[in-house]
DNA sequence: AGGACAAAAAATGAATGCAAAATAGGCGGC
DNA sequence: GCCGCCTATTTTGCATTCATTTTTTGTCCT
């Protein structure tokens, strides 16, 4: 029985939890988003199938509503339905990755554009104040401290494009990869990061000139350079343990 | 009664059609396509609620497979869920228009660039020979053959660049323009075509060169160039008549 | 006549029930 | 001992049913 999902006693969040900020009225609704935050996060094994009757009793609820955000969870391409065999997350092959990575190195390209055509100086000194206290973890050698940083840098440029479509696709995808992220222990390698400090530069120095196009290059090549070393990754040894939580 | 959807009789595509190649196993898959298509071509008008129940006599089914084919059709940004208040077809703002060029604009460069590293010169002299078809339908004034022709160009480009991700995407917010060109009587201006003709020229000059970057750039502005002309055609009255099929 | 309130009607959201398919388990054969 | 086949159980997919909420309609009062 290693279809059975892994019972850490987690409760699937607490029923009267209501997440952090968040807030839903319908039932699917809610249970979207804890079944989104699950898989999410990797508490189902890769390719395993999603148990709807286990999960009914786990949420207490029955299965229509689960089934209807299983549906949704398929159409954003966290797990697969196939037909009579019921639900299964989504294994992603290293193809599957590439694409994915050049998906997201395609949005923030674009975010990138359009951010110089609409920020504020304000959000730019926003940014650079990210940047130098990434500078900090990297100095520090904190990689935990480093890539929630760096991830607030580019959320923060996807925020300044003031595009609610663009931004909404860019979280649907980085779910996706952050699944991956949770699940295969996805550390980043020590010597992508004085290349990945340049590039920031890089990054600041165009945003600063509002220079959109040559923004755009600069963000896919750094988002292609992250995707080589991580895919790299995946197939090579471990090179250093995950940051502690 | 208004929000009765428009009993043109057409039966919501015939139940033992299968539609044209694609085939679907499961009930609530096949509801999904033809629902999918049926909102896509403007058979509800904007803002309109999605009656289950006549839905549901229409397509000879329960309630059941029909929801969750609406939370999927929620998810993908078709229509939207209130609330014990059912479900409406999204209506989109001038506003939400101009992100969808835009992030339409940004997949569209992405596929230019990869294209680049990818495609063959069997697949560039395709897209060439569809450039003078189109070329053709220009100087016939045939506004209808040159759209058509426009648009198989643009997804060749995305088929070229080989990521069925970026593929899946780029057709998901291409039926939400549809939907508004169906709908909303969306023809193009006339006094775009020079220019439009003069940057395909372009484009296929940087794709020929395999000049990622800046076909990147010059499809980024293509687009862009076309969502000024499209969004100044909604608020505007109407230059010349629609195209007829 | 117009508006506000109230009851009836309809629609939605979720639970349950039922047929069909798939999986698991047991049995016999080789 | 291992493989294939047949049956029992589980699981899936859809229909149906039930409880609320919303919307409509009718009536009364100002």
């Amino acid at each position: 029985m290693k279809s059975t999902i892994p019972d850490t006693g987690i409760p699937l969040a607490p029923p009267a939890d209501n997440g952090g900020d968040r807030q839903e009225s319908s039932l699917h609704g809610e249970i979207l988003l804890r079944l989104r935050d699950y898989v999410v996060e990797g508490n189902i094994p890769d390719g395993a199938r999603v148990p709807e009757r286990q999960l009914c009793e786990m949420l207490g609820i029955s299965r229509t509503p689960l089934r209807e955000a299983l549906k949704v969870l398929a159409a954003e391409g966290l797990i697969e339905l196939l037909p009579n065999r019921g639900a299964r997350v989504r294994q992603l092959s290293q193809r599957d990755l590439e694409e994915l990575f050049d998906v997201m190195a395609g949005l923030e390209s674009l975010a990138g554009r359009l951010a110089c055509e609409a920020i504020t100086d304000e959000e730019i000194t926003a940014i650079e104040q990210l940047h130098y206290e990434m500078y900090g973890h990297y100095l520090h050698r904190d990689m935990h401290g480093y890539f929630q940083t760096n991830q607030r840098i580019h959320e923060s440029i996807v925020a300044a494009a003031r595009n609610e479509t663009l931004k909404t696709a860019y979280t649907n995808f980085a779910g996706r990869i952050r699944r991956v992220r949770y699940s295969a222990n996805f550390a980043r390698k020590r010597q992508r990061w004085a290349e990945a400090m340049r590039e920031h530069e890089a990054i600041l120095d165009a945003l600063r000139r509002r220079a959109g196009s040559e923004l755009s290059d600069i963000l896919f090549q750094h988002l292609r350079n992250k995707r080589v070393a991580a895919i790299e990754h995946l197939t090579e040894p471990q090179e250093n343990a995950p940051a502690s939580p």
